[in-house]
DNA sequence: ACCTGAACACCGTTCAAGT
DNA sequence: ACCTGAACACCGTTCAAGT
């Protein structure tokens, strides 16, 4: 598994902090705290160091979080043993495997969209979810690109329910979301104002994985035959 | 068309700057230098005025930019004349009209996720969704759950392109998906290995109507008959 | 090669006071 | 009611120097 390369240490002082200490401490600041409190500043000092300390390990503090996202979804990723028979069920549990351990660390908002990808161990569902497609009689361009609209549905239901989510917890004054749909018109909008009292308990539901099954019978579809 | 309370203007010293000023002049920074470079500081330098001014307009800056992303919307959202008369179509034409006015404007990355709507002027795109899927036989439930999944899949794909694109923009070091991509077995992973050389042209392919489509005719395969 | 101290060039926001 | 000055409590990162 291709990992970002290390410094490397050939000769001269031995080094007094390591990648995986700053990267532990990282985590756990970011587990206890969440990610707003982890500063360069506070992880020097939990680890016994100066901020820029840290950069002869890090390049940047962005590099750091990636990192920290890596090593978190190396950890937490467990692949269905044995993978279901039927290629179908193989993308579907691919992709909810993905879906439910990014969901279950808010914190990832940040990073998430830095890149289309995330550990090398993740590599292992986006192949069984392009594996599936072409099972299922697409090529393997169109495979492509049914991963990617897995993906970007993957994506946003996190990001906007984990934001959402965070404004619910931090904020107790109505939202602006409340407030505009306190005073629809039914004259202009008379669907969404029928639904309005139901709007936000409907909107709580979890149904990732309903939307994500009608999404794949769509990009099905598109297989002849 | 309900807009967030403006200040109350009664009695008392006449105001130097107005709130209108401020949307402007911070839309103007934004989209000459980015959302990184407007700052509260270099805002009130820019209307004439002191940091602690624009707070008596302003809750924070996080209200100082869903406010712009409102005003932004409502400037350039226009309504399709005469909408299309199939329900699917008017689905999926509010749908791109939506997806295409945030994916013109990528410093609204930051905003996006705050909350699930945008300005009041975008409602009448919700309401076109909704009411089309009530008509191709959804429940409002139902439709009310196709609405965010096709919400959840035009945001992911918006976040996940801006940043990668921005990426690009900023970086000319290979990125980490780059380096991932070079160095896959192919004995473990097969079908990814086979695409890699041609992963990064198709994942630059603009796919989201397509995979919209697909989202549809699997969301509309939930309507009994 | 690895680490440090001091500094640079900033942030958003609060507070107390002015008119 | 509206605005100001000064300050608080921070940031990430660069630079030059130490061992």
């Amino acid at each position: 598994m291709p990992q970002p390369p290390a410094p490397r240490r050939t000769a001269g002082r031995p080094a007094r902090i390591s990648r995986e200490e700053i990267i532990r401490t990282a985590s756990r600041i970011v587990s206890e705290d969440g990610v707003d409190r982890l500063t360069m500043r506070r992880l020097a000092t939990e680890v016994g160091s100066t901020p820029m300390a840290l950069y002869h390990h890090v390049r940047d503090k962005e590099e750091l979080l990636v990192l920290l996202l890596d090593d978190y979804a190396d950890r937490s990723l467990h692949r269905p043993e044995p993978p279901p028979a039927d290629p179908r069920e193989r993308i579907l549990t691919a992709a909810v495997a993905i879906h439910d351990v990014l969901a279950a660390c808010p914190w990832i908002v940040e990073v998430l969209t830095a890149d289309d990808l995330l550990s090398a161990s993740a590599l292992w569902f986006v192949e069984q979810i392009v594996a599936g497609l072409a099972d299922c009689g697409l090529t393997l361009e169109q495979a492509v690109h049914g991963y990617r609209a897995i993906w970007y549905f993957t994506a946003g239901e996190i990001l906007v329910r984990a934001t959402s989510a965070r404004r619910r917890a931090t904020d107790d004054r109505p939202t602006y979301r409340d407030r505009v749909f306190a005073g629809l018109d039914p004259a202009e909008l008379p669907h969404l104002s029928r639904i309005a009292p139901r709007w936000a308990p409907l909107t709580a539901q979890d149904t990732y994985e309903q939307g994500l099954r009608a999404l794949l019978d769509g990009l099905l579809d598109q297989a002849p035959g």
